[in-house]
DNA sequence: AAGAAACGAGAGCACCGCTCTTGACGATCT
DNA sequence: AGATCGTCAAGAGCGGTGCTCTCGTTTCTT
């Protein structure tokens, strides 16, 4: 990796991330859909065939831009927890969360290709997966934190978790060291609930009725925030 | 409508359903994106050009098929409201989260057509909407009803909400009377949290952590309902 | 019975992803 | 220094797509 080394390598890598470039605002303007080999090729001045020097399909392509769109996200909301004191963990919860949904509004075809329904045919590759925990891994240190600074008190609502969901409850755990189960499975809640808020906003699905979501947003990861344990 | 009067009229109506229950078929097999106009014309052994006679675009074979797909979720939900006791209003509740990632399990093609990324540079028309609220309005009833019956006991641990979500909380009351702002943001909360909850599960977000989502669902929509204030 | 409307078939346009071949260029080895 | 081998852009071409237009035919309406 590093600097290319021969001027062929670097090239080659410029033209890469040249066409990656493209094929973004392409993106950002047409959505996955519109998404065209032959598109990026015409605004390279190339002829379509010799993208596919570069990436053997346009999936693969695809895939490229995914990977980016992950860690962009994942260091939207890494430098959103990074901006809040350490021991505020409530805060820091607050500043992720409004960070995903800064960055979707942002972004919001790069949204929908990451959290909307899946390209047809498209079977994400391992290399996505990597990428796709990359903030998922900041949630769970603001829980562990939070746990582990003895501010945790999820209020006695829920029922008990079932014990089915312990062999989960201890793989998600990894990104949560020592927190209960009964905290992990709310964190899932608060989890897909953040993204379930955010994707209904960018699709459209509040139609008519949320016109002025962003008070509507903060109060809903607020009540997460409080089904979680943290001090709102 | 009614029994068409002409025979034209008849055959019209019973290609028409032919046209979306063929394409309804390749949405199920391969996502919104494979359903191609020449493949329905094909396998209903006319010419592609003749299926223009019917849906003036592709884009309006997808919004009957959106609205088809609405409807059906929409029944399904009414179907497992209509089920449990009237005055059971958690039953009811947990009745319809179920039924919701239950349809959307059996029907994942249709579901990521209402409810994933909008096709880019498709625009809902108007008489999808009217289809698309057909789920929420049971929501609102149970909500509604339970607050009636004088059940609904909001816990006191989210803030309290923003005075702007005001304007919003009274259009989204139409479909749920009487409700107070208070329960109506919860109930919001709890309804993006259930689509999201489904989302994650069917788009594959879930990745390798939860691989047994059953429980660990159901105990979302049970804390959704805490939060709520239905007895749980 | 005559005119109007609806219909299916066909040809054709501009796209798309992708494959294969060709000829030129550049790095490497003898 | 010269031959070799891998890399590259280009072009033609295949089968597919949505969509438009025209042309006879059929069916309904008056």
């Amino acid at each position: 990796m590093s600097a290319g080394r021969t001027a062929r390598e670097r090239v080659r890598a410029e033209l890469t991330r040249e066409i990656t470039d493209i094929a973004r605002r392409q993106l950002a303007l047409d959505g996955a859909a519109g998404l065209s080999l032959r598109a990026v090729a015409r605004e390279m001045g190339m002829v379509s065939s010799a993208i596919y020097r570069y990436f053997p399909s346009r999936d693969d392509l695809l895939t490229a831009l995914i990977i980016d769109g992950y860690n962009a996200l994942g260091e939207a909301v890494e430098n959103a927890d990074a901006a809040c004191p350490p021991g505020d963990h409530t805060g820091r919860w607050l500043a992720v969360c409004h960070a995903v949904r800064d960055w979707a509004l942002a972004h919001p075809h790069e949204y929908a290709l990451l959290y909307g329904s899946p390209v047809p045919g498209y079977k994400a590759p391992v290399d996505t997966v990597a990428a796709a925990i990359r903030d998922t891994v900041v949630y769970g240190r603001i829980v562990s934190d939070a746990h582990r600074a003895g501010v945790l008190n999820p209020p006695d609502l829920c029922p008990p978790v079932p014990a089915s969901f312990g062999r989960d409850a201890a793989r998600v755990r990894e990104l949560m060291p020592g927190v209960p189960d009964e905290v992990v499975a709310r964190a899932v809640t608060a989890w897909t609930g953040l993204f379930g808020w955010v994707g209904f906003e960018l699709f459209g699905q509040f139609n008519n009725a949320i016109l002025d979501p962003a008070p509507a947003f903060d109060h809903a990861v607020r009540c997460h925030a409080a089904l979680l344990g943290l001090p709102v």
